[in-house]
DNA sequence: TGGAGTTTGTGTCATTGTGACACTAAGATG
DNA sequence: CATCTTAGTGTCACAATGACACAAACTCCA
């Protein structure tokens, strides 16, 4: 029997992110695991992917995986790397096309969980299956170093949101504190953010404005 | 007959960059192109690559390619993006991932040229087989944006340069003059070349210092 | 009813990085 | 030895940023 040369396969995977609070109300990063239920990996958490469809666009595979496993659309989806180490999937040899992808907090409490699908703090991951804790660990590199001179941290929020819980996403993920005036005056002048003119009304201090981000300029 | 569902193959391509003196001595980015031998697109130039080799790592196949048709050891290599849209390549799907490399002007020239391979000027292109004049379109706004917030610059170069020569590297890429005294200083803050100590003789003029990368420094 | 407390929002100042540009230094060439 | 050319330094104005003070607006509670 000859040795089998099988010819690469190709699956696409997903790292979502989302911002939920904890117990303590505190904002935290999460993002949700598959349980394998087969070989190799077996009982192991892993991203949530699989199998390149036949006639599937690779950012529509990602999007249905994101459907299939947390009921949810994204709202920011990107190409994060491909990953095609011979030795990453042993038994058989599988190229991996990864995507990043955003997913609002509010929505993602109504998102789907059970026996093979939880939600995990982004910095306090068990052991994942292949080599998806490298590729979370990039994404997560590549989700902070993205914020910082781009404008995706409103793929996290509602449409519109006070410039305190813009600065929150910020300083979530980023893991530091932020001055606020010099977090408006930044914003304001990046010309990112729009005034509703609404306030809000109901907190125990100065009502703050709404904004909604602005879709126009670049 | 049922329909063929044919998984989608894979290949990898790879976009590569040099530096090479024009007939009026002028530094011209340049990247080499194979001609298409069959269909589709046959006689078509398009990039260099070829399907993936079973046991074959990504980088490692992109560098074969690079090897067999420039006969050349790239410098710098690094994952472009992966394209894979069902319609890219007529009759077949194919998922192509993309590598971008840069090669030295020097050793360029000595690089293969024959019927069947070509260097071509990068801003100056023939239309390309498949979708690959919008990967190179891509691969050329990496390269101009990654050059000005990286190091990547003595990939065109030799072990050893002078500032103007580093200098020129950036003028032909970012395709606008650099005040030399400005570039001085903001390279020599960086930390990310070195004196060599020596200079160049038999210049008309002043003797300019050789540097050379600095590669403890991040 | 009026402080206390809390967050929004503005103002100011020092520091840093960058571009524009003048100027000095050091060689070759005639 | 004057001139030309490029190497390399100095200076200044301006923009971006971080640290921090402070005013504004609302609730809460005595």
């Amino acid at each position: 029997m000859p040795t089998q040369v099988s010819t690469p396969s190709l699956a696409v995977s997903t790292v979502i992110f989302t911002l939920q609070p904890n117990d303590e109300g505190v904002l935290e990063l999460r993002i949700p695991l598959v349980r394998r239920i087969r070989e190799p990996y077996a009982d192991m958490w892993a991203l949530p992917g699989g199998p390149l469809d036949a006639q599937e666009d690779l950012a529509a595979s990602a999007s249905r995986t994101l459907r299939e496993t947390t009921a949810l659309e994204p709202r920011y989806l990107e190409q994060l790397y491909a990953f095609g180490d011979p030795e990453r999937s042993p038994g058989d040899r599988v190229v991996s096309i990864v995507y990043w992808a955003l997913v609002g907090g509010d929505e993602a409490g109504q998102a789907l969980t059970g026996e093979n699908v939880a939600w995990f703090t982004a910095d306090d991951l068990p052991e994942l299956a292949f080599d998806h804790s490298a590729i979370v660990e990039y994404a997560l590199w590549r989700l902070r170093t993205k914020l910082e001179y781009s404008r995706i941290a409103h793929g996290f929020l509602g449409p519109t949101f006070t410039l305190a819980e813009l600065r929150e996403v910020y300083e979530v993920i980023l893991q530091r504190p932020i001055d606020p005036g010099n977090f408006r005056r930044t914003i304001e002048s990046s010309r990112a953010i729009v005034p509703t003119g609404e306030r809000v009304k109901g907190t125990r201090h100065r009502p703050p404005q709404l904004y909604r981000y602005n879709e126009e300029s670049a």
